[in-house]
RNA sequence: GGGUCGUUAGCUCAGUUGGUUUAGAGCAUCACGUCGACAACGUGAGGGUCGCCGGUUCGAGCCCGGCACCACCCA
């Protein structure tokens, strides 16, 4: 079969995954083998595949194709996360298209479209992995909110409440007013905005003169002013402290208090405080009793239901309904009005925004549902300890501080949504407040009954509803649900269903997982919970390794993000370039932890890769019909001298299995992008530049059979080494090369033998001393057509018998002898201690060849100095190891060596 | 403001308990080249006082202190 031109992926991509899925090769079930486990970290079901999700997954490919090849029992979890926030603000923004609005469904028939929405979407993210190439068992595809994987996170929460870890709690939150619900620090953004410093005056309240001055960025919030608050070591306002204010237009009076918390280099030195608004404020409110005056409803609208108290006036019952940064506008010009705006300033100030919506945050007083970590830490120190002590291993570990840190300075966990999409909480209300959480409705009014007899002193225990003074209809369930990463905690451990059917066999074989490969952004969100649970309901981490990527940014170091349009369509790259140039590009630029700046560039060089692959396969391919000698009957021809390929195939045995080393050491260190680029070299310098080329034979000449056999069983070996990063092409090439019993996809890789060093020393030499006598030719215009004779002095004669005629036939000379004395009129080359003498019958021009001795001589000399400097030093001598000293004095006569040899080379060119 | 990480060639990055031929790779650049695998290529070449200042040491890209700048996390 004729080979196209070109390594052509779009068809080879898909029939060899369909291949690989026909197959079942991605399929794991328990067996006696060492399992390899990663669990996907679930994309989210509004997701689809982007920068981020292509590193990540190709990592978790590489790693889990290796883990195959090795004989492990592979098992690489798909599935995908329900994502609360942004399904349900994609549902309902589905819904608006539509002409639908959210408050007009019930809550099961808006989480029939939400259903509907993620049948028709929430896969979509998964086929995109295939094209990737990843090799997950779709068998074991998972959704967080599975039907078993719902009762988990249900019974999850209802055991963590009975053991007291979880708690319901009136709290300052961080507040979304588009999508009414609370989110955690976690999901918070800070941006630096432009806005305004207002000085507001107030005047005292005993007095028609005087008053204080405070800079606020938010005159919306005036009216729920509770004090004024100074530094106590103020001097401008020491003796203003316990005199009082009133708060401009709702003409409300409150105390000026004093507090280290405030700065006094900031605005006036004078801070307004406003518990219901401001989590500081909530702060200094709590600390000196004051009232928190809530005047912003739940969507960011002014709202005077608290303000009763002060009898509002027509003017500020005129808010009602107005919008915080209209409101903002409106009093800032109504206290101007009244004369108390002294001036405004521009200042750049931080603003917390909704990671899914990019509101900007109200902190809010509000009713959630908290996990008391404090507790929890307390109950589970091998959360924090076994990250410490390397039992999960953090690649790079530089991120076990950042791990620690948070760890050490962590608050309670919100875990409640004001949203429908999600496990609704298992809580119960009754008419009288009191509540119980319960997996059902009938578990939860006994449980009510029940406490209520038993407060009431009855001595039966509550069996029927008689008990109650309430019936079981007037109970009902709370409104909200637990956030989505309450359940992605128990990721690890559900997906083999181990919540669901504790201790069952393929929860015992494959749990704890072996690597997890995730973004840093979420080692807080996810990666910590799920150590956490993993303690709490395991007693086991969830997995040993954690390979944490970077943030993918694009050239000019940008976030990617859908607002910048900077995020490649990564489907049309795929099709560009194909999936292994793709994994290639991602990978070459990538360490462990460090952000990945995305170039396309890249891309090129991994399509450049592919063909260069596939033009060594054309290569090999032409010589399957031009073989001869040993082995092949066919045409008779013997070749004359195959010496030299053997020194070919000796050197590339032994280069590979230095480099199969390598590899190996790399990857157990998650060093992937070096493996790779070691793989890359390995294929391209060694075997198509050097190898190819020594034992390429000439112009429609025979190729020994046995060389050819040899040359075709590395270009087998280097596929099975490069497949877990380009599956695609290496499995194409693997099975061009001939007649293959299995695929490579499977091919279990043999013992890594032991590299012989004089082998790869003497192909070394021979690399050097070709590509100085290259060097030499060039220099002197020699046409490649330009045949030279070579001449040799050296003290070494045996080290080039071996390799001499793959010199002769790379150097382009015609004959090789060996001299004992410097050639005249010839060009001089030195390599170490050897001296090569150009002879042909061009004019020769010498001069920049000696401008390169003598360029090399002063570099020589100034080496051998520094190296004669250290070991004149007594100091040196005395204290460095002997190794090192041993190591110096080698520098020291190789050195000179080389200079006398130099030096030499010199003077036979004058 | 607090914390964490980083700063090495034009770009992206390696550099392993301080000594391994006075710093390595890929990309980009430059010169030459159409030679029967490959111009998406070949053969060569050039390019860095390792952010700055000080210290420890016989010896520092690597360790310590300070500064500058970048990024992230937290307030």
């Amino acid at each position: 079969m004729e080979l196209s031109k070109n390594f052509l992926p779009t068809e080879a991509d898909a029939k060899w995954y369909q291949h690989w899925l026909d197959k079942g090769y991605f399929n794991s079930k328990p067996d006696g083998r060492e399992p390899y486990t990663i669990v996907i970290p679930p994309p989210n079901v509004t997701g689809v595949l982007h920068m981020g999700h292509c590193l990540n997954n190709t990592i978790q490919d590489i790693l889990i194709r290796r883990a195959r090849m090795q004989g492990k029992n592979a098992c690489w979890v798909p599935g995908t996360d329900h994502a609360s926030i942004a399904t349900e603000a994609k549902v309902v923004g589905m819904l608006r298209e539509r002409g639908i609005a959210k408050s007009s469904l019930t809550r099961d028939e808006f989480l029939g479209y939400a259903w509907e929405w993620k049948e028709k979407y929430g896969g979509i993210i998964l086929q995109q992995l295939k094209k990737l190439g990843c090799s997950l068992d779709w068998n074991r595809t998972s959704f967080t909110m599975d039907e078993d994987y719902y009762t988990s996170v249900i019974k999850v929460f209802i055991d963590l409440y009975n053991k007291g870890l979880i708690y319901r709690g009136k709290r300052m939150v961080n507040w979304d007013p588009v999508s009414l619900t609370a989110l955690s620090d976690e999901e918070v953004i800070f941006k630096e905005v432009d806005s305004k410093l207002y000085y507001v005056h107030y005047k005292f309240a005993d007095s028609n003169t005087g008053g204080i001055t405070v800079a606020t960025t938010r005159p919306e919030t005036i009216l729920g002013d509770v004090a004024i608050c100074v530094n106590p070591d103020d001097d401008r306002y020491r003796q203003l402290v316990g005199k009082e204010v009133m708060v401009p237009i709702i003409n409300r009076k409150i105390p000026i208090i004093a507090d280290e918390y405030v700065a006094a280099d900031f605005g006036t030195g004078a801070l307004k405080i406003t518990p219901a608004h401001d989590k500081n404020d909530n702060m200094l409110g709590l600390k000196h009793q004051l009232k928190a005056i809530d005047t912003l409803d739940a969507s960011g609208k002014f709202s005077s239901e608290e303000l009763v108290d002060d009898n509002p006036s027509e003017q500020v019952l005129s808010y009602n309904g107005m919008d915080r940064f209209v409101l903002r506008k409106k009093i800032a010009e109504d206290v101007a009005a009244l004369g108390l705006l002294e001036k405004t300033e521009d200042y750049k100030g931080q603003v917390g925004t909704s990671e899914r919506t990019g509101a900007v945050i109200e902190s809010k007083l509000s009713m959630q549902w908290f996990i008391d970590m404090k507790k929890f830490m307390d109950k589970n120190p091998e959360a924090l300890s076994s990250v410490m002590d390397d039992t999960i291993q953090f690649h790079p570990p530089k991120l076990k501080n950042t791990y620690s840190h948070w760890l050490g300075n962590i608050k309670d966990w919100c875990i409640s949504r004001q949203l429908w999409w999600g496990q609704r909480i298992p809580a119960w209300y009754a008419p009288d407040g009191s509540f119980a959480v319960a997996a059902t409705k009938e578990e939860a009014f006994e449980k009510l009954s029940r406490e209520w007899s038993m407060v009431n002193g009855e001595s039966e225990p509550a069996s029927s509803i008689h008990h109650s003074r309430f019936t079981i209809n007037e109970i009902s369930q709370d409104e909200d649900v637990l956030d989505t990463w309450f359940s992605s905690w128990l990721w690890p451990m559900e997906v083999f269903k181990g919540i669901s059917n504790p201790g069952n066999e393929e929860a015992k074989y494959y749990y704890p997982s072996t690597t997890l490969v995730t973004g840093q952004d979420i080692i807080f969100f996810w990666v910590a919970r799920m150590i956490m649970a993993g303690y709490e309901y395991e007693d086991k981490p969830p997995f040993k390794d954690v390979y944490f990527t970077g943030m993918v940014r694009d050239k000019q170091g940008r976030k990617m993000s859908k607002q910048l349009g900077n995020s490649p369509d990564l489907l049309a790259l795929i099709d560009n370039y194909g999936a292994d140039a793709v994994r290639f590009g991602i990978m070459v630029s990538s360490p462990a932890g460090n952000d990945l700046m995305f170039d396309e560039t890249a891309l090129e060089q991994g399509r450049n890769f592919n063909n260069k692959l596939w033009n060594a396969l054309k290569l090999v391919k032409m010589w399957e019909q031009r073989q001869a000698g040993t082995g092949n009957g066919g045409s008779g021809i013997v070749n004359s001298e195959p010496s030299h390929q053997h020194f070919a195939i000796d050197w590339f045995q032994n280069r590979l299995y230095e480099v199969q080393a390598e590899v190996e050491s790399l990857m157990k260190q998650f060093r992937l992008s070096e493996a790779l680029k070691t793989v890359y070299s390995l294929v391209w310098d060694d075997f198509c530049s050097w190898y190819l080329e020594w034992v390429k034979p000439g112009f429609e000449q025979p190729i020994e059979t046995a060389v050819y056999k040899k040359t075709v069983s590395f270009f087998e070996e280097l596929m099975q080494l490069l497949h877990p990063f380009m599956p695609f092409i290496t499995e194409e090439i693997y099975h061009q090369l001939g007649e293959q019993a299995g695929d490579l996809c499977t091919a279990q890789y043999s013992a890594v033998a032991n590299a012989d060093s004089s082998i790869l020393q003497q192909g070394d030499l021979l690399k050097r001393v070709i590509t100085n006598l290259r060097d030499a030719r060039n220099k002197n215009q020699f046409k490649p057509k330009d045949s030279i004779q070579l001449h040799i002095q050296t003290a070494a004669k045996e080290a080039y018998l071996p390799i001499e005629s793959i010199l002769a036939k790379q150097v382009n000379a015609a004959s090789i002898s060996f001299v004992e004395v410097a050639l005249a009129n010839s060009i001089v080359v030195a390599v170490e201690k050897d001296k090569f003498y150009i002879e042909s019958d061009r004019q020769l021009d010498s001069g920049a060849l000696k401008a390169d001795l003598l360029k090399d001589l002063e570099h020589q000399q100034n080496f051998l100095q520094s190296v004669m400097k250290k070991l004149g030093n007594e100091k040196f001598v005395q204290n460095a190891r002997p190794e090192v000293l041993a190591m110096e004095e080698k520098k020291k006569s190789d050195a000179e060596a080389r200079i006398r040899t130099i030096e030499e080379s010199l003077a036979s060119m004058n």
